[in-house]
DNA sequence: TATTGTTATACTCTATAACTATA
DNA sequence: TATAGTTATAGAGTATAACAATA
């Protein structure tokens, strides 16, 4: 026999709804305003937002694997949003940096996040939005 | 000047690292057991959860695209998970079924699922996680 | 030998346009 | 003309292995 079951009570669809249905309308300013695909995003907000530092630190800090940050630290630089400088102690690493004009678009950016937050959180009560955020933390820390 | 900014109060990044951490482990399980992929699942859930219909109805219950659900559909027809039936009023239409061996695949899964879900919510309290889904339902419906 | 980072490759996922068949 | 569904295609995202340079 069939046994009952309903999606809207599996963690996993859940997150995965409310997660695309959200980052979908912010994905379309990053990419619109400057063409950066998602993981470029994540690396320079991790830049902007949290001081300079390497491709490593980023990877460990974000959980993304060394070849994605690898591929966004390149279109970055590309795109003359940051700039790499050798550290002399140990020539494997490089630090990476925002180039002035890279902070421009990280603060324009950051701009449109903490709108783009506000404007969802004014839809739940302070309780909600402190309990979303602290099992969303714990979830992602599960990995 | 460069502004304030932590990733881990904006709520589409918090999502997606959930959500990415979640959905990982229990995508293992269904396409290792039968190398079905996302949306193949999704809509074998969406048949043995909700009952036969036709793709339409799984594109507006799941909220996918029809050549998404074109594809899926014709994967688990492929695997002899489902079958069609033509609708004689209109011949647009097929009413999508489970096969006797969709619903074997559908009720082991099912068990998975189930289980994933109460491991995940072991970590919670019943307040923690009521909030959660009902927060991440109405995110989800803002699409 | 181990670590940082790059390149290559294959596969999965998403989005859109063009198409067929039926109504 | 509109709707259900299919096919084609391109681009984005993920995962892994192999590699170079440095330690």
């Amino acid at each position: 026999m069939t046994q009952d079951f309903d999606l809207k009570d599996f963690m996993p669809y859940l997150l995965n709804q409310a997660a695309d249905a959200t980052s979908l309308r912010f994905q379309k300013l990053y990419k619109s305003k400057y063409g950066m695909l998602r993981t470029e995003w994540r690396v320079l907000f991790h830049l902007g937002g949290y001081g300079d530092m390497t491709a490593k630190e980023i990877c460990n800090r974000a959980g993304l694997h060394k070849t994605k940050v690898s591929r966004a630290v390149r279109a970055l630089q590309d795109k003359r949003f940051l700039q790499r400088t050798e550290v002399p102690e140990d020539r494997r690493h490089e630090i990476l940096k925002l180039t002035p004009q890279g902070e421009r678009v990280f603060n324009d950016l950051v701009g449109d996040a903490k709108r783009f937050d506000e404007k969802l959180a004014s839809r739940f009560t302070t309780d909600e939005l402190d309990t979303l955020k602290r099992v969303l933390v714990r979830l992602a820390d599960l990995a």
